[in-house]
DNA sequence: TCGGATGAATCGAGTTGAGG
DNA sequence: CCCTCAACTCGATTCATCCG
């Protein structure tokens, strides 16, 4: 590994969109100047689809250059806010045709996707310095392999065990288990984390069981983190391979007067023979004869505020793993220390649980680490002494509470992360709903959808039994609690105090049992600022029953404090008293 | 469903314009 | 008039679910 001035930073290594190897063979062609796809792009493709004159001249120039060597610019190109207007401006958009084929060419995302793929695999790689890439031994071989063949296979295979995430999915499957693409999302990569969202399954099948007939294809369909989609997606590739078979999973999913309810997960997948020999492979019985695997700095995180800080430093820890045998995990900090990066043990506990769940094989032997993969040498970026990294806030934060929550599962301290990202509502709502049950022990629901709560849960056995109607949001700057969302939960605790069938027929309060009778109401965000308080008292005085607000931060600590057994959820209910919640 | 498709959040380079 | 630097603009990048 050396540093590198560079001054794009780019993202690789994680592929949502692709799933055609036929497709990934024509971008990896249009590097091969001898191929029949890069004459048909160059000569009929380009000119047809690009309508911008001046573009089309340039991309065409550029494909007639002796060395084959494009920009991510070239290659990608870039969209509009109404993307289906988009026009063509790019070699990858012009090389692949659309769904439907309706434009005649993809949009600039789904290209990115391809550039990231192809670059995945090995056929192509990157040039940091000019942001641009050219075709490797392998993507040549690869591009003049005949279709169908056995020797295509062959190296698409031997190309995807060096992908260390699609033998991370290989390894999950393993021991013969049926697992569904949340299953398999939940322990890939940097889970949990920005750019790594996956949803609960337990919570995404009981929401299924409860739903309409006519919305659990909606839910079925689109309730999807990142990490699950790359896990299909891997997965779709591997079955294409023969490497892995896909086939639904059934779950027995009780719901109200059907205890036999059955719901499915289309997306779940086995290991086949075939896929035990390439992962027994890739696995190897000694490092030599193992798999070498391609780690690149760029795929280290991806959507996180301080992704070039965070990539560093767990290339460096991996880099201290190449450099030494075995070490404690004392021993990484002291090596990171000296390398500026001044981390609690946690952290670093984290980002090996990451490298592993990226499919790099370390080996953790009591207290020692070592790392039992081949690594090929990858590029570290140095923007250079002017730009310092140097921990923001938010990761100062999440380090500390790894350091603190000794108890409390550390995959939900990302909820710290998420909270702020107003895009990731959904993930907020159904982990906040997953932690309160799991950690806090309340029985209940997450609900979502129109005309209910997010979630409704309750006590049993309490000293006294209560419910509370919890409503989050995801929130950048600071949730002042905005008059829509008072009004939304007013009626919802109307709704509960009313229990009127022709007021809301979906009559959502069904989840309390009778035996609660008293009620809370509650709003978790990120942090709070503004006239929330004036809110909760409107809203106290309005429904006669008590509200606060709640923190992630204090929702965690709450959590640890009752794993540790000194915070009871008969204490948390008199913290109920239209003001934020501090523990 | 599969294989992308979409609107949007965010980030950072470039531009503007107030202050000196 | 010219320089500095923060505020603002705008295009490029990357999601996190969505969907024909």
């Amino acid at each position: 590994m050396f540093l590198s001035m560079v001054s794009k930073i780019r993202t690789f290594g994680w592929v949502q969109n692709p799933g055609k190897f036929e497709n990934l063979k024509r971008v990896v062609q249009v590097f091969d100047r001898n191929s029949k796809v890069h004459n048909e792009v160059k000569n009929i493709k380009i000119p047809t689809l690009v309508k911008e004159s001046k573009i089309q001249k340039e991309l065409v120039a550029i494909m007639n250059q002796h060395d084959l060597i494009y920009t991510y610019k070239e290659l990608v190109g870039t969209g509009t806010s109404i993307r289906s207007e988009a026009p063509c401006d790019a070699i990858i958009q012009a090389t692949i045709a659309d769904q439907g084929n309706k434009k005649g060419y993809i949009d600039n995302w789904s290209s990115d996707g391809f550039l990231r793929w192809a670059h995945a695999l090995g056929f192509i790689e990157y040039i940091n310095k000019s942001d641009s890439f050219v075709i490797t031994d392998v993507g040549l071989a690869y591009s003049k392999s005949a279709d169908g063949s056995a020797i295509e296979k062959e190296i698409l295979i031997e190309a995807i065990s060096s992908y260390p995430p699609a033998i991370r999915i290989l390894t999950l499957l393993e021991d013969g288990q049926h697992l569904t693409k949340f299953d398999l999302g939940k322990n890939l990569g940097f889970s949990g984390e920005s750019g790594f969202t996956s949803l609960p399954e337990g919570i995404l099948l009981d929401t299924l069981a409860n739903a309409m007939p006519k919305d659990k294809g909606e839910i079925r369909n689109n309730w999807e983190g990142s990490s699950d989609k790359y896990a299909r997606m891997i997965g779709g590739w591997l079955d294409k391979l023969g490497l892995v078979k896909q086939g639904k999973k059934e779950f027995i999913i009780p719901t109200l007067g059907k205890p036999d309810n059955k719901e499915f997960i289309s997306h779940a997948f086995k290991i086949t023979g075939e896929g035990l020999k390439v992962l027994r492979r890739a696995k190897g019985s000694t490092k030599f004869t193992r798999v070498p695997k391609r780690v690149y700095w760029e795929m280290l995180a991806t959507n996180l505020t301080d992704k070039e800080y965070v990539r560093t430093r767990r290339a460096l820890i991996l880099e201290i793993l190449i450099k030494a045998g075995s070490l404690k995990i004392e021993q990484i900090q002291d090596n990171l220390k000296k390398l500026g990066f001044d981390e609690v043990i946690e952290t670093i506990e984290n980002d090996i649980k990451g490298l592993i769940n990226t499919g790099i094989f370390i080996e953790i032997k009591g207290r020692f680490y070592q790392l039992k993969d081949h690594i090929l040498q990858f590029v570290i970026p140095n923007r250079g002494v002017t730009k310092q990294l140097v921990k923001s806030e938010l990761e100062e934060k999440k380090s500390e509470l790894r350091h603190k929550l000794k108890y409390v599962p550390h995959e939900y301290i990302e909820l710290i992360e998420i909270a702020r990202n107003s895009t990731q509502d959904r993930i907020l709502e159904m982990k906040v709903m997953e932690f309160f049950m799991k950690v806090y022990g309340y029985r209940g629901k997450h609900l979502g959808g129109s005309r209910k709560p997010d979630g409704a849960i309750y006590t049993v056995g309490s000293p006294i039994d209560y419910g509370v109607i919890v409503d989050t949001k995801a929130y950048s700057g600071g949730y002042n609690l905005p008059i829509g969302q008072a009004d939304e939960m007013q009626r919802y605790v109307e709704e509960n105090q009313t229990r009127n069938k022709h007021i809301n027929p979906n009559e959502w309060w069904k989840v309390y049992p009778s035996s609660v009778t008293e009620f809370k109401f509650l709003f978790v965000s990120g942090h709070f600022k503004g006239n929330y308080k004036a809110q909760l008292t409107r809203l106290n005085h309005i429904t006669n029953c008590n509200g606060a607000v709640l923190s992630v931060e204090e929702l965690l600590i709450g959590g640890e404090m009752i794993k540790a057994g000194t915070l009871t959820l008969e204490e948390v209910r008199r913290k109920f008293n239209n003001g934020e919640i501090n523990f």
